[in-house]
DNA sequence: CAAAGAACCTGGCGGC
DNA sequence: TGCCGCCAGGTTCTTT
């Protein structure tokens, strides 16, 4: 489900909701899914909602930081103490606060959320590569890291050790808006396409925020008040396979890559 | 050591 | 209708 369009949305979401507001108790009905002990957060307050890579950090006035990944399906749904019913499934994990619930649902259960220190939490940041809106995200570092592989292109776009956030839709995005082969070994590009490739993934990323996220065909997706992202909209390639092109007319090509569906113009995108 | 493949789960969909 | 295999916004462990 979420790469970094949706992660950033929903930590935007709760930095303004539920910062500032003290956990008072929290229910796990999925254990699996929590790690650490409820005795180490129960108490304290919010004080800061994060955002690195595809995780969420919570820090707390005392010293500790939920980390939360949700990987494919994980969703975080707030409700305020007094408001109209919202229809939502089970949740897997419940977080009591001062003015509301923050329920935590996962309908394949591969997300977690863990309990660290903030020595942790930092070592854990520092396992990612730099954030495409960072200065560090720079040309120069790209030519380094793509000369390094000759790996298809869009498996070191989402290698999160390389660069931090991008996942399936927004490399097959990007990559289209490069017009560059999925493809393609990543220590053939040249200087003018990894600065056209950079453009562009800033471009739809930031593109994909403003909407708030994409939720795709099979919905998981949902902002913190379980309203869709928009961005879905806006998809060129992802999930068109057979459709028109917009740019030239031909057909969205789908192949596997790594073993993930990748989709692009056989014209605009030739190797 | 790099790269491919399996594993972790549940549910929806298309094909037979 | 029912069963089967495939597919899904991600990582991580195991095998080659």
């Amino acid at each position: 489900m979420p790469e970094l369009p949706e992660v950033e949305t929903i930590k935007r979401e709760l930095e303004r909701t539920v910062s500032g507001q003290t956990i008072k108790a929290i229910k796990i009905y999925k254990p699996k899914l929590f790690f650490g002990k409820p005795s180490q957060i129960i108490g304290a307050k919010i004080v800061k909602v994060f955002r690195r890579a595809k995780v969420i950090f919570f820090y707390l006035d005392n010293q500790q930081v939920i980390m939360v990944h949700l990987k494919m399906t994980g969703r975080f749904l707030w409700r305020p103490e007094k408001t109209d019913w919202v229809k939502q499934e089970k949740p897997h994990l419940v977080i009591s606060l001062t003015k509301g619930k923050l329920n935590y649902y996962d309908l394949r259960q591969f997300g977690w959320l863990k309990v660290v220190d903030q020595k942790t939490s930092q070592i854990e940041q520092e396992k990612f590569g730099p954030e495409p809106f960072s200065s560090s995200f720079s040309l120069k570092y790209l030519q380094n890291v793509f000369s390094r592989s000759r790996r298809p292109i869009k498996i070191i776009l989402m290698d999160q050790s390389k660069i931090s956030g991008i996942g399936n839709i927004y490399a097959n995005e990007s990559l289209f808006e490069a017009k560059l082969n999925p493809l393609k070994p990543a220590k053939e590009l040249n200087n003018q396409e990894i600065k056209l490739l950079k453009k562009a993934i800033i471009k739809v990323l930031k593109s994909a925020i403003r909407y708030q996220g994409s939720t795709a065909s099979d919905k998981h997706y949902r902002q913190l008040n379980g309203n869709f992202g928009q961005y879905q909209r806006h998809f060129k390639v992802y999930q068109r396979e057979g459709e028109k092109c917009y740019h030239c007319g031909h057909l969205i090509k789908k192949i596997k890559i790594a073993n993930r569906g990748t989709f692009f113009c056989p014209f605009c995108q030739k190797l």
